[in-house]
DNA sequence: TGCTTCTGAGTCAAGTTGTCTCATAAGATG
DNA sequence: CATCTTATGAGACAACTTGACTCAGAAGCA
């Protein structure tokens, strides 16, 4: 069943998640089983069973379908690009279908290791880059950090989920501004010439 | 059923909650189901349902029984005082019973209205709380605010929910002075005349 | 065209959910 | 202590869900 090429397949399984997706969306994990899925989707329940025997496969495709969002490649200027990656995280975390996700990643129920393992590796890879990042503008002395970079995702990272999560309020890009300046001192740019590049002010309105 | 004086029901309904409490810890809130409970009770499944008809109002009972950590009662100086309070909400979310509400909160289902309300309650307080001590610190001086101080919530809170939802790290002392500094520059200790009067009178704030 | 195999419909046993009844025992009342 | 009241546990019950299975037929492929 891994990489059929059969359109049969290819098509049930495409209805098949996008119909899990969108339960996802409405009405949470618990509501991906395949009963409903398959109602959903327009697809015999059986159909459902022979691609995912085990409900929680189901659901971690469904997630996994989902692109969850990540801070990529970073580049220098960091300050710049930190700014973008966190206004993109932070419209991200308004859409119901990543809220969806993060609320079923983090709920960590002890019989799902799962769950417990998508997330660790979820925070993992974006503390990791978001470490790359901040550790490579330290020494290039962009940044002059005034708190443990240890804790840099969480006080870079924690607004936007509270915001997106718990008060569900759009998050401006001052508060974003405000933010990076809270992990340290920035340097307009460490090579002149880049500099006028981003010194500019918060850019677009950055809407919900 | 009411405020029945009645020990056969107290013992019923404390039994009952107390399990339910414990497969919500353990378990999450998929597990709070009126078989589960009874059986882990050691009561009548009847039992059950006689007293919680519809298994939304057993889990919300459940919810409500554990204690969600607030900021109560600012008094001044604002600063120390914060700090301890954020020091016991960080402590608070590491502990499995308080992880297990926050993520049945913050889930967020279309089909549970109840659980919006209780997170939008819940953040109201919060928020409500944590408004009027820092507005009464702006006011008296002791705090010169760089942040909007709509973003202190998110700013000062979501860090410590990243913490211990996510990364399930403890939070250090100094993460939480950090962040403290992280809204504004703080006065040592105001003229203690007009603080105890402006404290005074903006305690009132509070609910949604 | 004929061959392969995926699909949907349906059946089935086992388990869950919500409701109801009834004998019993715990508690209140005199 | 005797009697009445009422919460309880056990169990019966229909409706539904969950997985597993079978099978005719349709869709795709050569």
């Amino acid at each position: 069943m891994a990489d059929s090429t059969d359109p049969r397949i290819t098509r049930s399984r495409e209805a098949i998640l996008s119909a899990a997706r969108e339960l996802l969306r409405e009405d949470g994990p618990a509501a991906v089983t395949h009963q409903n899925v398959a109602k959903r989707a327009g697809v015999g329940r059986a159909t459902v069973y022979r691609h995912w025997p085990q409900p929680r496969m189901l659901l971690d495709d469904t997630m996994a379908g989902v692109r969850m969002p990540f801070f990529r490649d970073p580049v220098p200027p960091v300050r710049p690009w930190l700014a973008r990656q966190m206004r993109t995280l932070a419209d991200e975390l308004a859409l119901p279908e990543i809220q969806a996700v993060t609320a079923a990643l983090f709920h960590g129920a002890p019989d799902e290791p799962d769950a417990t393992a998508r997330r660790e590796q979820l925070i993992a890879t974006i503390s990791g880059q978001l470490g790359t990042a901040l550790d490579s503008a330290a020494r290039t002395g962009e940044l002059q950090a005034s708190a443990d970079l240890q804790d840099a995702p969480a006080i870079l990272i924690g607004p936007l989920v509270f915001r997106g999560m718990f008060e569900r309020r759009p998050v401006t890009d001052a508060m974003i501004d405000h933010l990076l300046n809270a992990i340290g001192t920035w340097t307009a740019s460490p090579s002149p010439a880049a500099d006028q590049a981003d010194v500019g002010r918060g850019r677009d309105g950055g809407g919900a």
